[in-house]
DNA sequence: TGTTTACTTCTACAGTTGTAGAGAATAAAC
DNA sequence: GTTTATTCTCTACAACTGTAGAAGTAAACA
């Protein structure tokens, strides 16, 4: 009874240790980036092929690796997996902090929409790891408080910008903050299911036209 | 090696057979019944332990049955999960029916949205459910056509509402209705994800008040 | 070239899964 | 009570899972 029938093609490993002890040295490989790269491998696994065949071995012939090679870096797959879903959140959120960086109230607001949004096939794969990521966080407590606290944190920043429209005079005068924040967050993640399950009712146009028409009801009129 | 170290407590079976044949006649299940108990039963089991704890072994155990007697009236497992998610939205759409007899237009609407929100513990369990769908959904052919299908028949009920708004004098001029209904649909989605994951920060009364808001609107200004 | 050390592969294993089917249990009609 | 068709339980099994660790491999320096 063999395992490994399939030996996958190893990658080219490019890491370069700066570690010098004492005697000998052998191979040395980044382990920051090595984790880095099996969480990408896994990510494009559960992407493409989807949760149930996020297998230990799927994952490590995904990374160029035989199946026990995982274990150093993640020692057991709930960490690999969780760390995996971290990844897509820190992806989402340096994303957001690129295209708002000094930007305020409703231009702020409108560039973190448009990040969030799965607006090409890039953050289309993340959509549908966040899906992924849902289904088990409803039944488990990690993953709901990895959820929640980034939820709670666009919240504020959602507040933060449109108290700042408020300010310039740009925000409508009906608009009550927290709840609109709420429902356009509750938009955005709907959108990402719209996106990857009815994708031909749901392209890339049709969501930019439904945001600009949540923000429309925002913008104080002229 | 023995399997089943748990008997489950079986429940009285009350389905009486109509039919009479030739000679003897044993018990006499009524099949559509059974089916209909046992896709509950997954229901059951995947609102309130995951997808991953949906095996066939825990979904006989909660129906009341062993190991091996689902196969007469589901044949395979990927059959029961299928009937189960259509069994949520065919309960879903029951309400609707229900909830928008006799109304139109905006008021229409409005009971449409009410009865897709996540509002009371029983909505909430079938969120929980269709969380799940959707994961499987996103790389499932089968999954998508159902949820394509539901959605479109959503969307064509929520324009004719609008239409009929429209023409009662009762919808804003600049509301884009086909814009708008996929807008609140995708509002809906994402609610019942912040209903089962965020529960704390996604109260019915916070669904309430952004379901308001979103309806105003569409309403035209007196 | 030889040694040391970090890394990787490979084999193994116990547990769980969906599926299958033989047989026991069951209840209705005679 | 006997018969009989149906329903259900139980055991079995092959495939697959995550995990573990022994054995092998290769890099860097002496």
């Amino acid at each position: 009874m063999f395992e490994s029938t399939v030996t996958a093609a190893r990658l080219v490993r490019r890491g370069r240790g700066t570690r010098a002890e004492g005697a000998g040295m052998p191979k040395v490989v980044d382990h920051q980036q090595r984790k880095r790269e099996l969480v990408e491998a896994t990510w494009r696994i559960i992407a493409r092929r989807g949760l149930s065949a996020a297998t230990m071995r799927q994952i490590a012939a995904e990374a160029g690796f035989a199946n026990g090679s995982l274990k150093p870096y993640f020692p057991t797959k709930a960490a690999l997996i969780e760390a995996t879903y971290a990844f897509v959140f820190d992806r989402t959120n340096q994303r957001v902090a690129v295209a708002t960086r000094g930007r305020e109230g409703l231009m702020a607001l409108e560039a973190f929409c448009r990040e969030v949004l799965p607006l090409d096939a890039d953050r289309l794969d993340e959509a549908r790891v966040v899906i992924s990521f849902w289904q088990e966080a409803a039944h488990e407590l990690r993953g709901s408080e990895l959820n929640n606290a980034s939820m709670a944190q666009w919240r504020r920043s959602m507040a933060t910008w449109m108290d700042q429209a408020r300010e310039a005079g740009d925000l409508d005068a009906g608009v009550d903050i927290p709840s609109s924040g709420d429902v356009l967050l509750n938009f955005m993640l709907g959108s990402q299911i719209s996106a990857v399950i009815d994708r031909a009712a749901t392209t890339p146009a049709d969501l930019e036209r439904q945001l600009a028409a949540q923000l429309a009801h925002l913008r104080a009129a002229r």
